[in-house]
DNA sequence: ACGGTTCAATCAAAAATTTCGATCAATAAC
DNA sequence: GTTATTGATCGAAATTTTTGATTGAACCGT
């Protein structure tokens, strides 16, 4: 039994005749003959009584019948499903440090959404390894991350642009107003760290090892804002993004620091498995994350060429 | 997409593991391919990410193993209904003269029901013209039938056996005296005749009209017990099966005249289509009627073999 | 880092099946 | 009777399915 022969028996058992439905199903009528054949030799029942010149269905066929239009229905279920996927698929998973969740994934979400509002989205902030191992077993579509280097071949990286990475104090701290800032003068201080955006925690724990240099009081936070509401209430030194605090260094409630220079830059970088297939729809939120990024990298070079312009004309 | 395509995407989404779908499916590991990678083109989506050396379910996979799932289960469904139909046939739909209705079947029917207890039966008492276009049709499986002549030739005909028709009246009545009863006797005496099982009727009527004898009053009734119940309240004289009335000859209620020889005699034959499949079901009914009137005709002649014994013993 | 092992993809050949065209026998309609 | 229609049958052609051998990638233990 397979469902060619179904829908054939089907198309018999309505219209009765043989020829009719050769011609329904663009079969020769021998075809037709053969089918039905394979069908009443496998179940070892006629499905139909050959009474001269008309035919009739058995006791056996009608009971075929019921089944075979579940069964063809389904089918056309089942294609009609696969075949919604293709357009829109269900879902796209992904991982990313806290930082680029907050400050441009909601912009990308944004415009993807316009073009895929039916799509929907599994966004975690998490840990670094975790996200590697989550990344080979296949169950995310794609991660972001900020680091330098990539320790996967199987995994596809792609830079999207850097992140500015800065030491801020609160406008009242005492490092708020030294004009030479060295990373000497971190000794004592309440250094506040990021616990998941951490490829450039590391980076600054070396330079102060190296330089052997001991803060007070080391506190390390799973939340990047609440390194920053921290930073507002007066405490200690924060390292973060400086995208994070763009506000309060405009508005001047925080300050920045010079950061050795190792740790200034961040890449921010996406990665994939290099064998998951790409639906259509992962592929369009992957290029609507490079417009953005590329959009941004522009506005920020626009920014250093007004600058330098600027800079031209006070010289003239 | 075919059932057998989803099998082995069944057995692969389950072990996940290529190999061991093949070894559980009797297939070669490149057949598992094949099939995979078919469904796969059909609906032009992937159905596993094959993350190096193990393999995943995309979202698309995990629809179609849902729909699989209840294909594959319908499927099972179909086939077991399938093969209980061949064991018992659900309905056996047959049609029979209103006498062998009530006298003979019931005992078929209760010899048959011991060995095929859940088969159901369809039996109705019917003019002969529907009977024989139901037969032609298809719609009944077997028909019997009081007649001579057989007149279709798609038509199997075959004998039972024989009823003898007879004259009867009420103990009561004036011409249960009558020692050399003739058919002229029947002059001016109410005539009660079935409608139905009516081929005897029309030998009788035949006979009437060629000795012009005119009865006062014809009654005709499609219920054979309806005259056994006028002739039991004394009214005119019925023509039916001496089986009818067996019983009540016996007690004495009710008397037999000698009938005409044409119409004494009416044998019961057994109609079924040429072509007509012939079900275990239908076959293991047919050969409990032949058996049955087999013995019924072997008691006639024990019986009558008794009685010419007994004659010969009065004799000596 | 290096073999050994396991896994799925691939390809050409073999095997199985499906389909077709022609013809036949039976039936129904005229 | 004659003709048209119907389903069965059979061998050949076309298609598909399956297989076995091979390849390349990834994982594992040392």
């Amino acid at each position: 039994m397979d469902l060619r022969q179904l829908r054939t028996f089907k198309t018999v058992a309505t219209t009765l005749n043989f020829h009719r439905a050769a011609e329904l199903l663009h079969y020769a009528q021998s075809t037709i003959s053969s089918q039905i054949r394979g069908l009443e030799e496998d179940f070892g029942i006629p499905l139909f009584d050959r009474l001269g010149k008309h035919i009739r269905l058995t006791m056996a066929g009608e009971t075929l019948l019921r089944y075979a239009e579940r069964l063809l229905d389904l089918e056309q279920e089942t294609l009609s499903e696969m075949s919604e996927i293709h357009v829109s698929q269900a879902m796209i998973a992904l991982r990313t440090p806290q930082t680029l969740c907050e400050n441009y994934l909601p912009e990308i979400i944004s415009r993807f959404q316009r073009s895929h509002p039916t799509v929907g989205l599994d966004i975690s902030t998490c840990a670094f390894h975790n996200l590697q191992r989550e990344l080979k077993s296949g169950v995310i579509d794609l991660a972001f991350l900020y680091a330098e280097d990539l320790p996967a071949p199987e995994l596809i990286c792609e830079n999207l642009g850097a992140e500015a990475i800065i030491l801020a104090v609160n406008r009242e701290h005492e490092l708020a107003r030294y004009s030479d800032f060295q990373p000497a003068d971190l000794k004592n201080q309440t250094l506040m760290l990021p616990k998941h955006d951490c490829a450039y925690k590391m980076e600054l724990e070396q330079v102060l090892a190296q330089e052997k240099i001991h803060p007070v009081t080391m506190m390390t936070f799973n939340s990047v804002t609440a390194i920053k509401a921290c930073l507002l209430k007066g405490i200690g030194v924060g390292l973060l993004p400086e995208r994070m605090v763009a506000t309060e260094l405009a508005d001047g409630r925080l300050k920045s620091l010079p950061v050795p220079i190792e740790v200034s830059q961040v890449p921010i970088r996406m990665l994939r498995h290099r064998n998951k297939w790409l639906s259509p729809t992962v592929k369009a939120f992957i290029h609507e994350t490079r417009t953005f990024f590329r959009s941004l990298s522009g506005d920020l070079e626009d920014l250093q060429h007004n600058k330098e312009a600027l800079l031209q004309k006070s010289a003239d």
